[in-house]
DNA sequence: CCTCTATGGCGAA
DNA sequence: TCGCCCTAGAGGC
């Protein structure tokens, strides 16, 4: 389930779990095996994210690099002491553990012990990410303003901004009324700045609650005389995977078409503006 | 049992 | 643009 608040709610997890704990690490499935070796018995120092990057930093100069991928899964609990039900369930890439809280990873699509270089190097393929303090938008502007791209793929593009995944991207520009399809280099300045000062307010939100809740409160179901719905994602929001629906703020129907490889929706009614 | 889908991203053509 | 990788769960037969 993970955009960028997924992962930066994982680190937070994971730093409150382990930051200053030595751990042990294991490879349940066998696909991880030296790579634990190299991280069972450290100490780890600090848990973070960098858009959809999570990065386990230990003593000696390492860490754990981890990217979910589309269906990668990292959850945490506590042990039980019953080794029945502690042991690992289904495939379980890595596992995590300072004799109290135990982490499984499953499916990630990497997953990997980098040195502080190597770390340093993804993170510069990396455009700023809405949900860090040292991130600077105009990094993203200068590139989505001489681009020809529509802005719903500039949005996904992880060297331009970090963190926003299919759910954001469609979200945050029905939520700005700005159409999908209008190339970067069309934008309107101020239209970029929305759309930015809307991430950092809508990401840290889903930080809190690991859930993309998008929806103002004028247009919650509840307010529209509708019953309360959930969507499968486990969030409250306006277009995605509503395709043919009512749009919650006009009523017209939710459509969809495929861009940049993933299913975008919008509303072709509220959604007119650059 | 099978097929399809999913909040992602890579490399080949 | 397409195929492919990773895993789990839902739905069809």
């Amino acid at each position: 389930m993970p955009e960028g608040h997924t992962l930066h709610r994982l680190a937070n997890a994971l730093d409150e779990a382990y930051a200053g704990r030595r751990v042990a690490v294991e490879s349940p499935q066998g696909r991880f095996a030296d790579g634990a070796a190299l991280l069972t018995g450290r100490v780890v120092e600090h848990a973070s994210a960098h858009g959809k990057h999570l990065f386990v930093d230990v003593d000696s100069d390492l860490s754990w690099h981890v990217h979910l991928g589309l269906i990668g899964v990292f959850t945490l609990a506590r042990l039980t002491g019953d080794p029945e039900l502690d042991a690992p369930r289904g495939a379980v890439r890595a596992r995590i553990t300072d004799g109290s809280t135990v982490g499984d990873l499953r499916g990630p699509a990497s997953c990997e012990v980098l040195t502080a270089q190597e770390v340093t190097g993804v993170v510069a393929r990396l455009g700023p990410d809405p949900l860090r303090d040292d991130a600077d938008p105009e990094l993203a502007w200068a590139r989505i303003h001489r681009s020809g791209r529509p802005i719903a793929a500039l949005l996904m593009d992880q060297a331009v901004l970090s963190g926003i995944g299919n759910v954001y991207r469609s979200e945050v520009l029905f939520r700005n009324r700005l159409n999908p399809h209008r190339p970067g280099n069309r934008l309107a300045r101020r239209s970029w700045l929305a759309i930015w000062a809307d991430l950092t307010y809508l990401m840290p939100i889903g930080v809190r609650t690991g859930r993309i809740d998008t929806v103002r409160p004028e247009h919650e179901p509840d307010a529209m005389g509708r019953e309360p719905r959930r969507d499968d994602h486990g969030g409250e929001v306006y277009v995605y995977r509503r395709a043919g629906q009512a749009c919650h703020a006009c009523g017209a129907r939710i459509r969809t078409e495929v861009l940049e490889g993933r299913n975008l929706f919008w509303c072709g009614r509220c959604q007119r503006r650059g």
